[in-house]
DNA sequence: ACTGACGAAATTGTCAACAATCTTGTGGAC
DNA sequence: GTCCACAAGATTGTTGACAATTTCGTCAGT
């Protein structure tokens, strides 16, 4: 029998479990930027015990992404149109300087697993599945910055994408959005293929503000209808 | 009466200024990487309830600050040389990318300020007080961050300087280091009321590099004798 | 119908006691 | 002297109850 999973299994999700989920839930937008995040809702969706659920509150409130009141409690903070931008300028600096890196750091398995998943998600722009395009963009990102040994900025990407991903993820409902990301992701690995470090990081860069563009261009959109 | 101090006082101090204490505790060095954070020793030093304490543990977690294990507690998190570098190359593009954006929008007000600033810590040099300089330099970069209204950024690197300002503050009692950094912000100033955005990042990001090389050479020479 | 006071319900903040686990010191066997 | 088992103490994890505050519905008065 297993002992770990039993003994998780009775004691329920730790907080950082139950941060996870809450941050999923955000990421997919089932919570969205100003809703409450009520102890005993969570509780109940997740089986925590209350003391776990508001250390998991205190994380997320450290990272960003949630705003704790007095005894209003913790709700979805969102980001205004300024923050995004702020937001993007950061991703673009620190993923690009991450392609550099690749290039120059990154094996030969690495190089090969990044074009495998591109190929993948050149395949996802005719099967018209976002969701799955969204989870292989993600891979392929984190790939890139594992392979440039800089977990510092993974972390801090991570941190920066997770406000935005649900605004992100409508982007990908656009085939003409898929198709641009597809041809960045094959501009930025000829350069890191040619071994041309500064070319990589400015196509990265490229690829981020393309990514905000049309985040704006989308939102200008929505908000005209 | 003031009824909010006396709240204050009567019901302790809040987890995040417990946070804010032990952030403290540690740019003094007087928590160490690897020292446990015991609760007991935590509450009777800042007053404030277990409760609050581990609230503000998991705070600390969050931020990378401190390493929270089971039934082991919380423990100051030590960085590695390599993700000390890691963290300085983050900062060299952030706060070169402030320095670009506090050319192009700071007002002239932020910019007297800031050479108001450059010139109290000339005044340090000689004087031989490295907290005062420390506390100066801070101030400076954040001013800079400001008027580049850019909060996320700051943000950012407000939480990358923390893991290392105990190191840092080292280099502050050797002379040269202090003359340098003076040398750097007096260029970099020269740059922005030049109007030189790129002249301006270019600096700022050497001026974060020498920081760093100071550091490695100081932690060299620690370490051989 | 509208406004404002009032009170019940809901929600969060706080604490103290208890359980689970790790750590340290002690004593004995070899 | 060294090593190991064991127990006592120290430390952290968890729970439940209670206090403080907000929120929402109700109802009188206009």
């Amino acid at each position: 029998m297993d002992e770990v999973a039993a003994k998780l299994a009775k004691s329920g999700p730790t907080s950082s479990v139950i941060a996870d989920w809450i941050r999923s839930q955000i990421r997919a937008s089932r919570l969205v930027p100003g809703q409450r995040l009520v102890e005993v809702d969570i509780i109940r969706q997740t089986g925590g015990s209350r003391f776990k659920v508001r250390e998991a509150f205190q994380r997320l409130a450290a990272e960003g992404l949630v705003e704790i009141e007095e005894y209003r409690g913790a709700s979805v903070r969102g980001a205004t149109e300024d923050e995004v931008r702020q937001l993007y300028q950061a991703r673009a600096l620190l993923e690009g300087l991450c392609a550099r890196d690749f290039t120059l750091k990154a094996g030969e398995a690495d190089r090969e697993r990044l074009g495998a998943l591109a190929l993948e998600m050149e395949e996802c722009i005719d099967q018209q599945s976002p969701e799955r395009f969204s989870r292989l963009n993600a891979d392929w990102h984190t790939l890139l910055m594992r392979g440039a040994n800089n977990a510092i900025i993974e972390d801090l990407v991570k941190r920066l994408s997770t406000p935005v991903h649900h605004l992100l993820f409508g982007t990908f409902y656009r085939g003409e959005r898929l198709r641009q990301a597809v041809d960045d992701h094959r501009a930025i690995m000829d350069a890191i293929d040619a071994g041309d470090a500064a070319g990589a990081e400015m196509a990265m860069r490229k690829h981020v503000e393309h990514g905000h563009e049309f985040l704006t261009h989308l939102d200008r959109t929505v908000h005209d209808a």
